[in-house]
DNA sequence: AGCTTAAAGCTATAGCGATTAGCTTTGGCG
DNA sequence: CGCCAAAGCTAATCGCTATAGCTTTAAGCT
């Protein structure tokens, strides 16, 4: 028999495609194997078990979620930025459902936390710089790191998930709630007691 | 061998309560059966399925966590509102993590369909009249109110996924995050023309 | 060209979770 | 005090993960 020519790379992708096309929860070795062509328990010589398939799925698609975020932000600031970050976080969950979902496991204690941690520390970097556009530092850039991704992760959960009833209006809701952000990050806030206004002063894991 | 004294509903609440111990995506009929003192197909002459298990258990949530919500804003507007209503809906899903999961299911096709619309329809309309008080009608506030869901659920999601690194800092995250909503909300927004002023001319799911 | 050998496949198998079939026991009710 | 539907149980099936152990391919070396 033929070999199939497969490489650990090529089982990851495949497994990602499938997932966008099936969603993540449905992703099994099985339907995998089929769709590379080869019995279930050949997958296992490339990867250690369906675990460390959904880890590497999620791990790269943290990195292709990562890169395609700071192409949009590149180059813009401010409402700008905000904007251009926010419909690019949106069109890529819902071109690449499977994959957004694998984003969102909580990192493991495991060998690869390192590469993790590596890639979420860069995609925090450009939230950072995006928000820097609108004076904030410190921990007040932490809390609207957050702000926005709590934002954009649940409208895109919810759109991808199809929490919404009404497909026509999602796109204006949509630019409401980027509106809604932009306005709400400009008003100033009232210092609170602790806050810093030191760059970047908290690592990883917004 | 005495009767264990099952019901269904007995059997749905012990089912809630173990997802919120062990995570939804955990719950097996096993698992479950066990703590019932009951072998797993027994189950069975008291839940059609997993599936309806599940169901029957989201329902259950969204109507649970829409009471408190209710009871949360009751009485209060504006900026006070939003407020209380947050900050019920973070600790709810913080107390139960596993209900709080089953209630993002997608609603189904099926015959209880009915009752979870209208459990839906009767949250949204807490919703509604969280947003009213900020002077939005109509489409306007269809829009407000799904700023609103997307940014606790995105926020709720990611707190009890543990997708915060920082557990010291997330209460001020938190505030900040339903300040920055209330500030943007309270910016007049450009009408965009399509908007309707009417109260409520689109139905259920927000 | 032919040999060696690690990698890549495969079949067989174990084990777990959902679900169904069919038998047994319980306990309310006439 | 017996009837019978509901509630339990055991046995068995099916799909999915995973492991063991055998076979074949093909790359590299001579």
């Amino acid at each position: 028999m033929p070999r199939a020519g497969l490489a650990q790379a090529t089982v990851v992708a495949a497994g990602a495609a499938l997932a966008d096309e099936i969603g993540f929860a449905g992703l099994t070795m099985g339907l995998l194997a089929e769709r590379v062509g080869v019995k279930t328990p050949s997958l296992y010589k490339h990867v250690a078990s369906l675990e460390a398939l959904q880890r590497s799925i999620a791990l790269q698609a943290k990195r292709e979620l990562g890169d395609v975020l700071a192409r949009a932000a590149a180059g813009k600031s401010g409402p700008t930025a905000v904007r251009a970050y926010a419909d690019a976080w949106r069109r890529w969950a819902l071109d690449h459902p499977g994959r957004y979902a694998a984003t969102v496991r909580a990192p493991t204690t495991d060998a690869d936390d390192e590469e993790d941690r590596r890639v979420a520390n860069e995609s925090l970097q450009v939230m950072y710089d995006v928000v820097a556009g609108f004076g904030l530092r410190g921990t007040r850039a932490l809390d609207a790191a957050r702000v926005l991704r709590s934002a954009l992760h649940g409208f895109a959960t919810l759109e991808s998930a199809g929490g919404f009833g009404l497909p026509r209006d999602v796109d204006r809701s949509f630019s409401f709630l980027v509106d809604t952000l932009i306005a709400g990050l400009q008003t100033d806030q009232p210092a609170i007691p602790g806050d810093t206004d030191d760059d970047h002063p908290i690592a990883h894991e917004v």
